[in-house]
DNA sequence: AATGAATGAGCTTTCATTCAT
DNA sequence: TATGAATGAAAGCTCATTCAT
């Protein structure tokens, strides 16, 4: 007789995964070791294997519903903008900025440590990354035809904004000097400011 | 009797640092060993010994020495420019985008390694790195208190640029579809962009 | 309330036999494994305590079954053949191989591994097997003062004998080149031929 | 500077070798386990790898080195009996029993471990086994078409005498009843009796 | 300055077995 | 009787580091 839903078991899953997300971001793929994680989850480490295949699949299924879990909700946030250029790159941007504040730890692993995801792994994830990264080239795209924006290489002008975009996850701490509202206003506006189209000249 | 100069220990030293910089860039510190590095070389894993400390004393010798360089040749750089802010913050975009992509192992390692130092030398190294972020900081209020830029918060604009800036070494190859001056071009314009005065209304 | 004879529990327990057979056939006692033994039955690997009491005890279980089968069949072959010292020596022998070639799987575990019994259960078992050897060495005696064999040494010669005739069963494939027939036919010639008394000198 | 000839480490991988021989035939080789192989030879179980490539390379060593003495020494063995094929026959039987009494444990590895070796392993050991038989197979054709033996079936005779002849190697302890060169008589007797051509009716 | 061999701690993973449900 | 989840021990193997030579 199978165990009703809500059991045990879906707890400690869901634990291994909190815990691996913690670790990780702490230690690194690499650094981070099984012994530990079953520590944290309060189990023995063998009885990890009950819940996730390899360790490597571990860290291949967090990174993907990561990104799963951003490009939804990044598509939620356009369709709730304005459809004009501007307005949705700005709702790109801010979701983008305030997505990462709130999932930094998912975030560190999604960046760095694809390296660690072995070829096939490695390969499925580009693809939704790659995905991420066109919509917002598409954005760039639009906004220069549409003679709102500077765009000199889309693709590039995209990367660079991310990394901008991002870059706040790696320092951010709750609690510091700035709320994330003002710091999702201040990328914001860097981003947008660095290619609105100059008055005239 | 020492060697000369160009004597076989020091030889070996530098592919040692060639080396590690190579496969901590490739595989990060934790997923690289020393076997491997040692076979790179050319000599048994033993022998590094003769050359390094330890695993962790090498990290930190390369971290350390690729930010004294980095921040030696930003004062050269800024030196060699005119002492107006605007000219200032070009020559210090357009500097730390070329020095970055021309030394992209170092700068991975640099900035994506630090939890990989124990604690000693993590302070050390947190050291160099703050003075090189409050170089541009100082920068950025001195361009605000002159009235040609327009900075919301100086720190966490610094960090937001150098996250832009510092991107384009994550996906960059060189052969590919633009030029080392092309993408200097680009990301000092998309920076300073984002930060100069408008005009008025 | 007891379930009737072909109740599933009985068929689970009969298919955990047949399985362990295959399994430990093919991979050894040690190199098997009750996740793949479950597998194989179709059920969860706790779900075989319900029906053995430890992995031991199936290996136990099995190799006592084949030995008391062995044993009964034997006497059984033996009594359907005519009295005389010569019949009854070729009608083990012929017993012996076709039965051999017809249970592989029990032939090979009960001769192979025997040593991953534990101390208990391995001195039970020894107990049957030498029944079976004293059976076919009293036979031997018999035919050496009768006259019609020539046996140096009986026991050393059962020993050489039985190794001869189980070790078709190592190489045997259903469907080769020669029929069970001829191959039991073979065997036992080989084997009578061995110790026949010639004519005289 | 390389260390001299019969040094601790040829030393080391000898008692490994030694080692291995004495508990894969004790347990088998999938119950073996290379912490008691470390601790036999004096070891800690990670030093084992500098002398081993895995444990399944070591079965694989073992095995083939047995093999590849076995055939040379047969050929010796045949080398320095009189050429005609009783003799011969004579000569492999007897330096068959010899040899494996002598080997027991090589013996028994080589005979009950095939199973263990991987595909690519199994594969180069089966060319050598085959060897063997092939050379037994080869001395049954000419006995029979010299007249002086019948042989109704060359190779299943040469895998039936092997067997017989190996057998002896299961039970046999030294200081037991029987000396081996009684051993070696009455099972070269056994098999050439088997075989030899009856003088007519 | 280099080597080969050793250490000792650690790693991911496997496995027989238990047990509440 | 079956299940899913847990245990605890052990497995093969890796690795940074040491050291006599």
């Amino acid at each position: 007789m199978p165990r009703t839903a809500g059991s045990r078991g879906a707890r400690t899953a869901a634990a291994i995964r909190r815990a691996g997300l913690k670790l990780i971001a702490r230690h690194g793929f690499a650094a981070m070791n099984l012994r530990e994680l079953a520590a944290e989850v309060g189990i023995q480490p063998g009885s990890l294997y009950n819940h996730i295949e390899t360790k490597q699949a571990l860290l291949f299924d967090l990174i993907r519903e990561h990104l799963d879990s951003l490009l939804a909700s990044t598509e939620a946030a356009l369709s709730a903008a304005p459809p004009d250029p501007l307005a949705q790159l700005r709702a790109f941007a801010a979701h983008h900025v305030l997505y990462h504040l709130e999932k930094r730890q998912e975030v560190y692993i999604a960046n760095f440590e694809l390296r660690a995801l072995d070829a096939a792994n490695y390969g499925r994830i580009i693809i939704l990354r790659q995905a991420y990264e066109a919509r917002l080239t598409a954005l760039l795209e639009a906004g220069d035809q549409a003679g709102e924006l500077t765009v000199a290489d889309p693709p590039v002008t995209a990367f660079a904004l991310l990394a901008m975009l991002t870059g706040v996850c790696t320092w951010y701490r709750p609690g510091g000097r700035l709320s994330k509202a003002t710091l999702v206003a201040l990328h914001t506006d860097l981003a947008l400011n660095g290619i609105r189209r100059r008055a005239s000249g």
